[in-house]
DNA sequence: GTTTTAATATGATAATTATCATGTTTTATG
DNA sequence: CATAAAACATGATAATTATCATATTAAAAC
């Protein structure tokens, strides 16, 4: 198993501001793991005793509204944690995570991080960031919710997921979602949002190949209203 | 001037968690304000050199969307820090504040803070706590946002701010907004919730007392949808 | 106290979005 | 590879919400 003061993941999250003797301590404890596409990693009222550390792949944090529909609120891609929210509140899990491809984690034992999070202030404060920026994001989804229309709403994340996540050799975006999911990261019917990404291929905003969509007018879809 | 170790206002934050010759220390260095209502406190792109303890009164974080509407995004009553986000993220503010009603707040400059928040791991997490429970919220308000109808958020919204911010002795809620502020939480045109909330009123669910709301039927308003 | 201004209220209509129905294409499975 | 299942697509219609117009009431300013 590989050894987390040597790994290069850890560049990208709060686990960098660890010293060594810290991080040896949480590589004895920790374990890897494989998740299949599709699989729910915790969901919501879980108790998510741990963190996981995203090597590769990505996931999405939802939460189910009562109307059934099951809302996206984040993205977590690889290098980033995962379950610290609920781990500092001492709570049960708000979100459920589901893998959107294969994935490779580690995960770290609560017992272990926690006690890091108490005695090594430059490591909390690094959390403490992290989750600063969270919120700050989280902010503005919520100005975008109420204030944005779907057509809108959609335009922005295509744009987001191509600037935050990344494009294929062939210029498709990296993160593969299915229409259902782009309409619950918008808060919209599935139906709603295949019109809309229809509409913007006409519009030659975006073409597609297969499932795969690829920003075709990147300054068109800015323009969006 | 009060002296933090002896203020009890702290009790009711992540300031609790500092020592007395911390707390003595910010206290030679931190001003008291009295804030009209009305007051923008700070805005949106505003480097926000310290962090707010707000001793007496409420206020409104909200930011201004493209279609000129004020997103609220989260209220700020008595007891509660303001500001530590973007002192956190060390960049300018994200939102703007807006006293809601008279204020009395305490000033406590960043390099003060951000020591603390550096050197006392107890303080740290502590506002870590406070930070992860907001984020909580903020994802709680995106599915909210996305998947509930008008009249559910503005229902929920004055259940929201009966349960969290009290009434008055004749019973009405304590937190006195225009229907304009209603409006820019549930974040929809002024004339909906004004529609939405004379809807209530002959519905029984609420009365008002001039622009006073009180709640009639609480159990009517969670079954609203 | 009157005038002016802002806030609240309501109707009429338009725009947006959801829902239901139904067909097509793609993907999974025996 | 045939068949079932899921995902995608599109039309018709209904529901929700925004916008514009215009009163009415309340609050602020002179």
């Amino acid at each position: 198993m590989g050894k987390c003061e040597q790994c290069i993941i850890k560049q990208f999250n709060s686990l960098k501001a660890l010293t060594k003797d810290e991080l040896m301590r949480i590589s004895n404890c920790k374990t890897s793991q494989t998740i299949k596409k599709g699989t729910v990693i915790f969901e919501e009222g879980d108790s998510v005793n741990g963190v996981y550390c995203v090597k590769d792949g990505i996931c999405k944090l939802s939460k189910l509204s009562e109307n059934g529909k099951d809302q996206i609120v984040k993205m977590v891609v690889k290098g980033q944690l995962l379950g610290q929210r609920s781990l500092i509140s001492d709570e049960t899990s708000n979100l459920q995570a589901t893998a959107l491809n294969d994935m490779e984690v580690c995960f770290i034992p609560k017992s272990e991080i926690i006690a890091d999070l108490q005695n090594n202030p430059k490591f909390s404060f690094d959390v403490l960031k992290e989750m600063a920026l969270d919120l700050k994001e989280a902010d503005d989804i919520i100005v975008n919710m109420a204030q944005k229309s779907v057509r809108q709403r959609l335009a922005e994340t295509l744009i987001h997921i191509h600037n935050s996540f990344g494009v294929n050799p062939d210029g498709t975006l990296s993160v593969l979602l299915s229409r259902e999911d782009f309409a619950n990261i918008v808060g919209t019917a599935t139906e709603s949002a295949i019109r809309v990404l229809s509409q913007f291929k006409k519009d030659g905003l975006i073409s597609t190949v297969g499932k795969h969509i690829k920003i075709e007018d990147l300054n068109g879809l800015k323009r969006v209203e």
